[in-house]
RNA sequence: GCGCCGGUAGCUCAGCUGGAUAGAGCACCAGGCUUCGAACCUGGUGGUCGGGGGUUCGAGUCCCUCCCGGCGCGCCA
């Protein structure tokens, strides 16, 4: 509807600044829905604008447009308002029509068509395999599903990855923490380190290896323990004394029993992981291997086509990226004076795989902590030729927890957080997808426990599934009373949806597409379910108003052609947000 | 110190490239079920859009500055 004024009036503008000997090619100008009725349907500012450019009066200029305007048979009334807006009123059965357009598209209305828009690639969660998911991930998992989802809708073809980081210091440090849980099973008690992994599935796990290996990584506590830099709680360097450990685990245990019990952590971990996102309907096309990329030699290639680009540079050692030359604040180091690449070496070599892989653009979720990253892989697109605008990092803010009143604190390490399982349980996987994407990814969430606890009723997601639900109930009234629905009659007779309530309905049914688009462009799942709550409260100020089920066939049959029709829309918009639509409950 | 994200009703938050009288939910007040699902609906109270400048026909939205909050600035991942 907006592109088709857009036409019109870019038609008449023509006109009008031929003939004043005007140009319009400095000139752009915004076609709006109205918010209040008695502005019509659209307002545009095109006269404003074209004031402001030619030094002329806004009122005579939206006068001549209109004049030179053609006929349009979707077009009631146009008229000049307020400083010089264009003010559109449509025909009535445009609005009506909503009816047969939200008919014949079914359940794919709003939706563009597939593969209209830029392939995607997009990346969310990828939480390191050293635990259970928590309240945070959470949120990252819940917005980069929904935004999946909404991107697909709106005409992207969408590509679901997770990157698995399963190499790395960190999982080296929860192959020890099981280690040292393992050798406890077995009374040999080594102090724990400070920056091991304190969970108690860390115990769990110990216990499954002891039972799938027995003794085989047993070790006497002082050999493990001898000789090792001091921890920081009895005054020395964390970091240090972990390495320490990890060396000593690898010396003692030797590398297959090292990779045995490095790998019971993460396949632990990991399948953990996978369970939880699949219970949360979050779910992927692929889990990339971090490790893959070392050992196909992906992560040399990427390093060698900085190299020879001439972007890399040695010092004190170590190899370096110039990010600085592509606007990162400092240049960062690649390759370790120890031999070893740091994982942003990996990061490297990822991208470089993404966009190798036909990918028009890659989107990466990532939480708000990580904002370094954008300057930095922007930084490394340039650095290996490629498009940075072919990257887009929305940061999902963090969600901070509160109970009882109080802040909640988590860490992982330290073994204190309220995990997505548990939230998934108290609260239910519908209630937990839509609160999590109800707010801007771009705002802080405050997630109060206690309330979405005890009192989940109160959740809005409860709203869209009641009016969901509602409709069906009166689907099977209607059978039941043998007041049935004829479609086809629906369809000649829509032009007598007349009530106020009804127009409203309608009018926001038919902004719909764009909320879509909005939403789409935007990244804003949190749009969609606010268009969803709009949309159902409308239906139900109308349902709650007119009686449905009539006598008179030409009346109920419209009447319910919309109720379908806003029955549908809702299952679909909530299925992309990861809400189940029940038809009773 | 530098950078990123925020500051909108008592609370939690919407507000597409700058548009007309800044919205919703909760809370509070007053109403609505002999009738299709009252987990609903109708009406009402409630605002220096953090402060101050600026840009212009017009600023919650853009620019500058200051204040407050969160996060980040490793040869960690």
């Amino acid at each position: 509807m907006k592109n088709s004024l857009r036409h019109l009036l870019q038609h008449s503008l023509a006109i009008v600044a031929s003939e004043a000997g005007l140009s319009t090619a400095a000139l752009t100008f915004s076609i709006e829905r109205t918010r209040n009725p008695a502005h019509g349907d659209f307002a545009c500012n095109v006269a404003m604008q074209a004031a402001r450019l030619w030094g002329r009066k806004p009122r005579e200029i939206a006068a001549s447009i209109i004049a030179q305007l053609p006929a349009d048979t979707d077009l009631a009334k146009v008229e000049i308002a307020g400083p010089g807006f264009i003010n559109f009123t449509l025909a009535a059965d445009c609005l009506t029509r909503t009816v047969l357009r939200m008919q014949d598209a079914g359940a794919r209305y709003g939706f563009a068509a597939p593969a209209s828009r830029p392939s995607i690639i997009i990346e969310y969660v990828s939480a390191n395999p050293n635990g259970p998911l928590h309240v945070g991930h959470g949120r990252g998992a819940a917005y980069g599903a929904s935004l999946a989802n909404l991107l697909e809708a709106g005409g992207h073809q969408v590509y679901r990855e997770y990157y698995v980081n399963d190499a790395g210091r960190q999982m080296d440090i929860l192959a020890v923490s099981v280690w040292l849980r393992y050798l406890e099973l077995a009374n040999e008690i080594v102090r724990f380190p400070d920056n091991g992994y304190k969970g108690d599935y860390v115990h769990g796990i110990a216990r499954d290896l002891r039972l799938a290996v027995g003794a085989k990584l047993h070790h006497p506590a002082a050999a493990v323990s001898h000789d090792l830099p001091l921890d920081l709680g009895q005054g020395g360097d964390k970091e240090v004394h972990v390495d320490a450990l990890i060396a000593r685990a690898k010396a003692l245990l030797g590398e297959a029993n090292y990779r045995l019990l490095f790998e019971s952590g993460l396949k632990h971990c990991l399948g953990d992981i996978k369970d939880d996102l699949a219970e949360f309907g979050v779910r992927y096309d692929n889990w990339f291997s971090e490790r893959s990329l070392a050992t196909s030699g992906a992560v040399q290639r990427g390093i060698d086509t900085l190299k020879a680009a001439g972007h890399m540079f040695e010092k004190d050692g170590a190899w370096w990226f110039r990010a600085t030359d592509f606007g990162d604040e400092k240049d960062r180091v690649v390759v370790r004076e120890n031999g070893a690449t740091t994982y942003f070496a990996s990061d490297i070599a990822y991208l470089q795989n993404k966009l190798e892989r036909g990918f028009d653009r890659a989107i990466y979720v990532l939480g708000a902590d990580h904002h370094g990253y954008i300057a930095r892989l922007k930084a490394v697109a340039r650095g290996l030729g490629l498009d940075p605008n072919r990257i887009e990092i929305p940061l999902v803010q963090f969600a901070i927890l509160y109970e009882g009143g109080e802040r909640v604190q988590m860490s992982t390490r330290a073994g204190s957080f309220v995990t997505l399982r548990d939230l998934r349980k108290e609260v239910g996987k519908d209630a937990a997808r839509f609160f999590y994407v109800m707010r801007s990814h771009d705002q802080h969430l405050d997630f109060d426990l206690d309330l979405a606890k005890s009192r989940s009723v109160e959740n809005p997601v409860y709203y869209l599934q009641y009016t969901h639900a509602r409709i069906c109930g009166l689907f099977r009234q209607a059978a039941e009373k043998h007041l049935g629905y004829d479609p086809a009659l629906g369809r000649a007779a829509v032009a007598n949806l007349v009530e106020p309530a009804a127009v409203a309905l309608l009018q926001r049914l038919m902004n719909y597409p764009e909320d879509i688009d909005i939403a789409v462009e935007n990244r804003a799942p949190h749009l969609l379910a606010a268009a969803l709550r709009e949309i159902a409260s409308l239906f139900n100020s109308f349902y709650n108003g007119t009686q449905m089920l009539v006598e008179d066939e030409r009346a109920r049959a419209p009447r319910l052609a919309l109720a379908d029709g806003v029955r549908q829309l809702l299952a679909v918009g909530m299925e992309l947000l990861g809400v189940a639509a029940p038809e009773t409950m």
